[in-house]
DNA sequence: ACAAAGATGAGGCGCTTA
DNA sequence: TAAGCGCCTCATCTTTGT
């Protein structure tokens, strides 16, 4: 009989003084329970798009849409936190006023025309308003803002009315973060001193505001971080929006990651320290958005994508998928205690649960009586949370089968068929969640109205071609690059099966993909309109005990190939190569 | 030889509490 | 504010079974 602990167990004595045995866990060939101090049944996390009552999590619900703390907070005070379709009115607003048309602001929605070869196109001055009175309506905008009425006369005479709300607004916070120091200094100094993004300018001599300026300015408030700073996670992980809630329409991207073609990357959220910073700074310093799956469909998946995709106007896949684990497995409600309290699933892995624990955790169950007593629920539910476990009879779990998790991932059913048990959990495990993933891309479909020429690194099951197909985008060519021959014939069978009229092309190593077959590529086809991949999460997945080592690891370093055949094909498409 | 089952924590974040 | 704790994570390696 095996009674070896699990490595937790034997440093956390003291957590407990009332009762020796309060958390439990199940060993396998005992069918004992023994303490686990990681379980705890009262923790979940009920999952809503709706703000919680505390006024941080509304504040970093919309810092985390990109929106500047002090925005957010004037915004909350105006309306109320629980007002958040006003809320984010407002932020929309003065968004679209901080970048007035003379700016050489890059806003992503307006960045690429509706015509394939007009990527470089000027963009539009589509919701910027040209008041009557600039000066007015500057004050206007300042006041509705919240500042009072004398700074913000203040700050455009000082700034001068042909300021643009920017720049007032940089003035007005400085004069804010100097105020316990030496407010009247600054409002009444010839030059501004003390803060350096503090601009003041002859009116005559207007200063135009790039995009490092705004970089810098977003860093400074927190929402890019630089080597040296932490890349904060949003908390909710919603990215610029879900469907079910607010979302933000704009956003500025760097100039080196505008043009064509589009790209598209993804990898887990929760990687080690300083990941997405080089992810982020290798992909022309687009900041990550990171998204949690379960906002769309009933199970998580923390993801982070850095792209260059418009976000403005993206619309979801319908019918939405089952938000809530009852919805998804309606069966299951019969049989589900009360003391479960899970609406959501956790992340759809690649390893699965024995039968074995299923009837380990039955017998344990039906030694009690009646509802059992809290040790046993919590041993149950860590299971149950570890192992993404359903009620499938009385007192009965399991884990889901290969077709459950396709659905949940927004795969056909039997898209993996045909193959091992173990490798479709494993292809599944590593795919994209395809409703999340399509979200991202609707906004391509009205953009490319004959269909687009994808580049498909890292392919998988074919995530991001199952996503292209639903939302009714036609796939002209693809160029598909897995190195799993089982993949790539799940891909192909997919493939026939819905009655592709364009064409795949398999290949197998991105190492193996140069500059002189993506000449090839681009010439025939004309250009790739998407470059999109997962690289390998294996060495930054927490799940891994044995190679987490970071973006240098061995599967994990293929990463900078897909750097590098976005960056080919960047210049190869540019004329330069 | 192949498929399934079993054993193997660190790391990092959010929340609570002192 | 810091410390403690709960919780989660696109996994890998070895053993066992067929």
């Amino acid at each position: 009989m095996d009674e070896s602990h699990s490595s937790v167990d034997d440093n956390d004595t003291d957590w407990n003084t009332d009762d020796e045995i309060d958390n439990f866990t199940l060993l396998p060939s005992s069918g004992v329970i023994h303490p686990c101090p990681q379980a705890n049944v009262l923790s979940w996390e009920v999952s809503s798009s709706r703000p919680s009552s505390s006024n941080s999590k509304v504040l970093d619900q919309f810092i985390g849409m990109g929106f500047s703390k002090k925005m957010v907070e004037k915004a909350i005070e105006e309306h109320g936190e629980e007002n958040t379709e006003a809320v984010l009115e407002t932020l929309l607003t003065y968004s679209a006023l901080e970048s007035s048309p003379h700016e050489q602001l890059q806003m992503d929605s307006d960045l690429f025309s509706s015509d394939d070869e007009s990527f470089f196109d000027d963009f539009s001055d589509e919701d910027i308003t040209s008041p009557a009175s600039e000066e007015e309506n500057l004050l206007m905008s300042l006041i509705t803002m919240g500042y009072q009425k004398e700074e913000a006369t203040t700050a455009i005479e000082r700034c001068g009315p042909s300021s643009s709300l920017v720049e007032l607004t940089d003035f007005l916070s400085a004069a804010q973060l100097v105020k316990e120091e030496d407010l009247d200094a600054l409002f009444s100094l010839e030059e501004t001193p003390r803060l350096e993004h503090v601009h003041t300018h002859d009116p005559k001599k207007k200063r135009k505001v790039t995009v490092s300026d705004i970089l810098k300015r977003k860093r400074q408030r927190g929402h890019i971080c630089t080597d040296d700073e932490t890349l904060r996670l949003p908390n909710p992980m919603i990215g610029f929006g879900i469907p079910t809630g607010a979302c933000q329409s704009r956003r500025i991207l760097p100039n080196a990651a505008i043009g064509p073609p589009y790209f598209y990357y993804e990898n887990v959220a929760l990687a080690p320290k300083g990941v997405w910073e080089t992810i982020s700074r290798s992909l022309y310093d687009v900041p990550p958005e990171f998204v949690d799956s379960k906002h769309f469909c009933c199970a998580a998946r923390k993801r982070g994508y850095v792209h260059n995709l418009p976000i403005a106007n993206r619309f979801p896949l319908t019918p939405l998928p089952p938000q809530t684990i009852h919805e998804a497995f309606p069966l299951t409600k019969e049989w589900w205690p009360s003391w479960d309290i899970r609406t959501k699933l956790n992340c759809i892995v690649t390893c699965y649960s024995s039968a074995k624990l299923s009837e380990r955790m039955l017998k344990l169950l039906q030694g009690c009586d009646g509802i059992p007593p809290e040790r046993v629920q919590r041993a149950i539910m860590h299971e149950c949370r570890k192992w993404n476990l359903l009620w499938v009879g009385k007192n009965k779990v399991a884990p889901l089968e290969p077709g459950e998790v396709e659905i949940l991932m927004g795969f056909p059913k039997d898209h993996t068929r045909g193959v091992s048990r173990t490798d479709r959990y494993k292809s599944i495990g590593n795919a994209f969640q395809v409703h999340t993933v399509a979200y991202h891309f609707s906004v391509l479909r009205d953009k490319f109205p004959n269909g687009i020429n994808v580049l498909s690194l890292f392919s998988g099951i074919g995530g991001a071609e199952v996503a292209l197909h639903s939302l009714g985008i036609r796939m002209k060519n693809v160029v598909s690059v897995e190195i799993s021959e089982v993949n790539r014939d799940i891909v192909q069978c997919w493939w026939e099966q819905t009655e592709q009229t364009g064409k795949l092309i398999h290949l197998a190593d991105v190492k193996e993909l140069d500059s002189e077959r993506l000449k090839q590529f681009i010439h025939s086809f004309g250009g790739f309109d998407l470059v999109v991949g997962g690289s390998p999460c294996n060495n930054l997945t927490g799940s891994n005990r044995y190679h987490r080592d970071g973006l240098e690891g061995k599967e994990s370093s293929l990463f900078f190939h897909y750097c590098r055949i976005l960056d080919l094909v960047k210049s190869i498409m540019a004329g330069l190569l």
